[in-house]
RNA sequence: GCGCCCGUAGCUCAGUUGGAUAGAGCAGCGGCCUUCUAAGCCGCUGGUCGUGCGUUCGAGUCGCACCGGGCGUGCCA
């Protein structure tokens, strides 16, 4: 247990001894308030606002009910002093064991350490990416991907049961589109009207034209070129650089769905006709004079009838298949259904929501959870970027200038879920591709993994250069960790699991990301003062070269700076692990850029 | 017009269900490697939190109005 929640049940028994003794009123014990870590230094290491926010209900000044509570609060064996300031903030100092014992609660949860009890929690279905098959996964849609499995990842570490699916609409005019820019470009021919006219559709006929020849004679709308068309672009085609295909497009970020779900298997079984009928017996299907069927939401969920099948009496929208997929999901009995979806799409969550009712699912079950859009710029102008268009920037073509330059593969699937998991979702995003690729040893991601590369490292130093092994932090090693950064870094840790808590509560994985950047900040910074100071984890050359040297040695401190360090690697590793971030543990002195010393001289160059 | 999201340092963004003197990274300037990884550390510079009212002990955070940007308001997906 932290330090946080060690004060929030010390404060909750003190106020259940106030009411009891008729102190407080006893609604004080259902007070809400704050314990958190002060900006200033002064205000010792925790403070709440309980006083405060209790003022009202007990009918008290502030500060006198804040008397109440330090008077108790003073007497709790871990606490070393209890101020009153300003308004009625009670500021807390501790004693040092306070701090020592999620050193514990971490050696026991290990890598689980932050997790939530399993069982606790819902069985989910999180339906996320779901891009049109019709071209290559594009950094805009790397968003969606990192975004949804990153919600995914905290939601599994706080006990929910997650379902990650991918739904592929391999049904209607944009496939048809597709199969028929296909057709054109085996035959030599330009896309057609409203076609596909990038480079990867003449990849996909050449394949086709190589492996399926036959296809190209079924002109069936859902026909075999149709299927052949899909199946590559998930898939990939062998050997091409440019088609990998969407599938080991995610996998490469590290994204793995349950299921891959197919729009046509949804008509193919007749599942539209049934879950229409559905609609049907409810009520809520429209017959327009145009011929056309509308759907129509209960009052209040949407603001007009949305069509369903168009006027020609036969093709579905896809609202159809949503609403068949949607039906089925249902039926899948979950307990809770989450769409990732652009903000572009808001204005279709309606429909969605009113669909959704009517199947009988509770409404707070169902989240669409929407994130701002990606605007790109190259170079500070925008790009226009189109399917349509020539101009596609893929995840691939970022991720592998990345990779190349990091001297890394996996680098740049690194550096783009950093990038996009340091912005809330709701946060507008624009991003340059040229800064974006450019992105080199200065990037944040590093500087992340670096620290975690560099506990491991003392770790490892410790094993094979003075064999010693990270021990556990007994009590009397535990005497030995009493530095404030040592003391500090051990809050630190405490808050993790209330951080992945509300990273999932509020489906906002980058909490995390903020956490760990914190962490690494701390640590670091000790890392280097402890150098400064002569104060180094291990022993260093300049003691060790002495006779006699292991006499002088502090070897309990350096066995509990072990265990401490072990405990924030393992914090660490799971923080990035929540976030799909690789630990590496290593990370090589990359060699110094050749020419840097020469800079000065065309500078001191007399002009010729 | 209406609906949703956003506006915080030169740039990119955090800001813990309203808390004390608003933070980080990058960029800029100045320091620190014979010793556990310098992909690092320390310091300095940098702010009318879009604007204005309101709510209260207290507002970047909540409410209203306005300004500015993005998206939506398709029988496209």
């Amino acid at each position: 247990m932290g330090v946080e929640e060690q004060l929030r049940q010390a404060i909750q028994s003190a106020l259940e001894q106030l009411a009891a003794s008729g102190r407080l009123p006893t609604d004080a014990l259902h007070a809400v308030f704050t314990v958190e870590r002060p900006k200033a230094a002064d205000h010792g290491h925790l403070a709440t606002n309980v006083a405060m926010t209790l003022a009202k209900a007990a009918k008290k000044p502030p500060r006198e009910i804040a008397t109440l509570i330090q008077s108790i609060l003073q007497t709790e064996p871990l606490i070393e002093k209890v101020d009153i300031a300003g308004p009625g903030f009670l500021n807390v100092r501790l004693r040092p064991a306070a701090f020592h014992q999620v050193v514990a609660d971490i050696e026991l949860a290990g890598a689980a350490f932050g997790r939530a009890l399993a069982g606790s929690g819902e069985r989910v279905l999180l339906e996320f990416v779901s891009a049109n098959p019709t071209g290559p996964l594009l950094i805009s849609h790397g968003r969606n991907a990192i975004y949804g499995d990153g919600v995914g990842r905290v939601l599994e570490a706080c006990g929910h049961r997650v379902t990650r699916e991918y739904y592929i609409n391999d049904f209607g005019n944009q496939v048809r589109l597709l199969a028929e820019s296909v057709r054109a470009s085996a035959k030599g021919l330009p896309p057609p009207e409203g076609g596909y006219g990038a480079a990867y559709v003449k990849i996909l006929a050449d394949w086709i034209v190589a492996h399926a020849p036959h296809a190209l004679e079924d002109d069936a709308p859902e026909g075999l070129l149709s299927r052949f068309c899909i199946s590559r672009m998930l898939e990939g085609v062998p050997g091409s650089e440019e088609l990998l295909g969407i599938r080991n497009t995610l996998a490469a970020l590290g994204i793995y769905f349950d299921n891959w779900y197919s729009e046509e298997s949804l008509h193919r079984w007749g599942r539209v006709e049934a879950s229409l009928a559905v609609l049907r017996e409810k009520g809520c299907l429209v017959d327009l004079d145009d011929g056309a069927l509308a759907f129509r939401a209960a009052e209040g969920e949407d603001d007009k009838d949305r069509v369903i099948r168009k006027n020609d009496g036969k093709t579905f929208t896809y609202f159809a298949s949503d609403i068949a997929y949607h039906a089925d999901k249902v039926g899948r009995g979950y307990d809770r259904l989450i769409n990732v979806l652009g903000a572009d799409h808001h204005g279709y969550v309606a429909r969605l929501r009113g669909a959704i009712e009517q199947f009988g699912f509770p409404q707070d079950h169902f989240e669409v959870l929407l994130y701002q859009l990606v605007s790109l710029l190259r170079d500070g102008q925008p790009v226009k970027m189109g399917k349509r268009l020539g101009n596609l920037i893929t995840i691939e073509e970022v991720t592998d200038e990345i990779d190349a330059a990091a001297g890394r593969k996996g680098a740049g699937a690194d550096a783009l879920r950093y990038y996009y998991l340091s912005r809330r979702n709701e946060s507008p995003i624009e991003l340059d591709i040229e800064v974006a690729k450019k992105q080199n040893l200065d990037n944040p991601v590093f500087y992340l993994q670096y620290g975690h590369a560099r506990l491991c490292a003392i770790l490892r130093r410790a094993e094979t250069v003075f064999g010693l092994h990270v021990p556990r932090l007994t009590p009397q090693l535990a005497a030995r960790l009493v530095h404030p950064d040592e003391l500090a870094m051990l809050q630190q840790l405490g808050s993790f699991p209330r951080i992945v808590q509300d990273a999932a509560r509020e489906r906002a994985p980058h909490k995390t990301l903020f956490f760990l950047q914190e962490l690494s900040q701390q640590f670091q910074s000790y890392f280097t003062r402890l150098k400064v100071e002569h104060d180094a984890i291990l022993p260093q050359s300049w003691l060790t070269s002495e006779q006699g040297w292991e006499a002088k040695w502090d070897r309990d401190k350096t066995l509990a700076r072990l265990a401490w360090v072990n405990a924030i690697r393992t914090v660490y590793a799971a923080g990035l692990g929540l976030l799909g971030i690789s630990a590496p543990q290593r990370m090589d002195r990359p060699p110094a850029p050749e020419g840097v010393q020469e800079t000065d001289d065309e500078l001191d160059a007399p002009a010729s």
